[in-house]
DNA sequence: AGACCATAGTGTCAAAAATACACAATGTCA
DNA sequence: TGACATTGTGTATTTTTGACACTATGGTCT
C-alpha cells in the first residue's frame, strides 16, 4: 500500500509478531480463505491491518519459489494499493506500534522476499505514471492544481513545467472544477479539482 | 502460446481427454510440482504438451475465483508464450489431434474461464506492442524488413508506411544486418537482419 | 540479351506534439 | 495600503510523427 505523505512516497509495512522472521517488517497480507475471491482477500487483510478500504487496487504479481517461506511451500498472489493522503488513519484495527508508513528509501530489511516485491510493485507504479491516469489515485476527494503536481514530481523525483503540466492534465479531461477556491495561507487561493470518474484509471495515449 | 502463422495471429489449445469439460478445447497448463518454480512449471507443462521449449515466457494473471473449476477450488497462475514462427513443430509429445493452433477469431467454446484468460492475455499483447519490442519474440533467427513489418500488421491488424516503419524499426537499434540476402520469387531479393538480443523485449519511449 | 515483373529500398515536406520560458492576478497579512 | 506568496495564463521553438512516390535489383520469360 503506497500513499503519499510529508512531500514523500511511503509504503505500509506492519511488524511481524511470531515467527518466522519475528519482528521483522514485512508487507500486510495473509492467508485465502477457501471459497474467497483473490481480490476480497487482499481487501479484507488490508483492512484487517490497516482499518483503510475502498482503495485502488491491482493484482501485481504471483510469487512462488519453493523455498521463500522456511516453513512450506507458500504461493504469493501480490497486490498493490494506492491510498489518497487524506485517508490514511490507521489504527481502526491495529495499535500504532507495529503498523507504519516508511518512506520508499528507508525500508528496512525485510521477511521473507518482500523487498523484492517492493521493488517490482515500484517499477510498476513508475511505468504506469507514464501511460495511465494511476497518479490520479493518490488524490483526495478534492485537490488543486498545484498539489497534482506536487504529487507528479514526488512520483518521478523532479520538477515539472506549471504551464506544460496544467495543459498537458486538463487536455486529459479527467478531472474537473469542484467549484470554490482553496485557501492556504497568505497568498491567492486555487480553484478546487475533481475527477470526473473516481474509480476510473485510464490508459493514455 | 501465440503464433504467426498464414498471415494470422494463432493460439495453441489442447483438446481435453478426461472430466470435466472432456472433448473441449482449452489452454495447455497442469498441476505445479510441490518443489518448482512456477515458471519451470509453466515450460514445463508447454514442453510436455507441445514439445516447444526456450520461447518467451511472460506471467500474465493468477485467476482464482472460487467456482472457476466445478471440481474444487484451482488457482491458476497464467503465463503466455510467444513462439517464432519457424519453431511450431508440435507433435514431440503429444498426437496430432489433440493439439491444435487456431485463429484467435475462430476459438472454439472453451472448458473453464479459459476464453476470460484468452481475452486479457490478447488485450496485454496488443499493448505491449506499442511500447516494447515484444513482437520481435515471433520472428525467426533471421528475418527481412517486410517480413517484420507483416507481423506488426497482423498484429495491429491494419497497414503500416513502409518508410516509416523501418525508421522507426532501426531507430530502436535492435536489431542488425545478419549479412545475406533473402531469395523469394521473381524478384529483388531483401537484406536479412537478426536481433541484437534475441532474449530481450525492451521497453521503448 | 532484353523486356517485364515483383518486391526492396530510399528522402522530403507538413502537421502535430512536446518543450522552454516570464509575468500579471489575487487574496492574506501586517 | 503595500509587501508577500502562490495562482494562473500564452507564445515561440524544437522535436516527433505522419503522409507520400519513385528508383533499384534480381528473377523469369521469350
Amino acid at each position: 500500500m503506497f500513499t503519499i505523505r510529508d512531500q514523500q512516497l511511503k509504503l505500509l509495512l506492519v511488524q511481524r509478531a511470531g515467527e518466522p522472521y519475528q519482528n521483522m517488517w514485512a508487507l500486510p497480507g495473509g492467508f485465502l480463505d477457501i471459497d474467497e475471491e483473490l481480490e476480497a482477500c487482499a481487501k479484507r487483510e488490508l483492512e484487517e491491518e490497516t482499518g483503510i478500504r475502498g482503495v485502488y487496487l491491482e493484482q501485481l504479481y504471483t510469487f512462488g519459489s519453493p523455498n521463500r517461506d522456511p516453513r512450506e511451500r507458500i504461493i504469493s498472489v501480490t497486490y498493490y494499493a494506492l491510498v489518497p493522503s487524506d485517508r490514511l488513519q490507521l489504527k481502526a484495527a491495529s495499535d500504532a506500534a507495529d503498523v507504519q508508513w516508511f518512506a520508499l528509501d528507508q525500508i528496512p530489511p525485510l521477511a521473507f522476499d518482500h523487498q523484492q516485491i517492493i521493488t517490482l510493485a515500484h517499477r510498476r507504479l513508475a511505468a504506469k505514471l507514464d501511460y495511465s491516469t494511476i497518479a490520479f489515485q493518490f488524490m483526495p476527494e478534492t485537490f488543486t492544481l498545484s498539489e497534482l503536481q506536487t504529487v507528479y514530481e514526488i512520483l518521478i523525483n523532479g520538477n515539472l513545467d506549471k504551464r506544460n503540466f496544467r495543459k498537458k492534465i486538463l487536455a486529459l479531461k479527467g478531472i474537473e472544477e469542484a467549484g470554490g477556491l482553496r485557501r492556504t495561507g497568505n497568498h491567492r487561493p486555487a480553484r478546487v479539482y475533481q475527477l470526473k470518474n473516481p474509480e476510473r484509471v485510464d490508459i493514455i495515449k
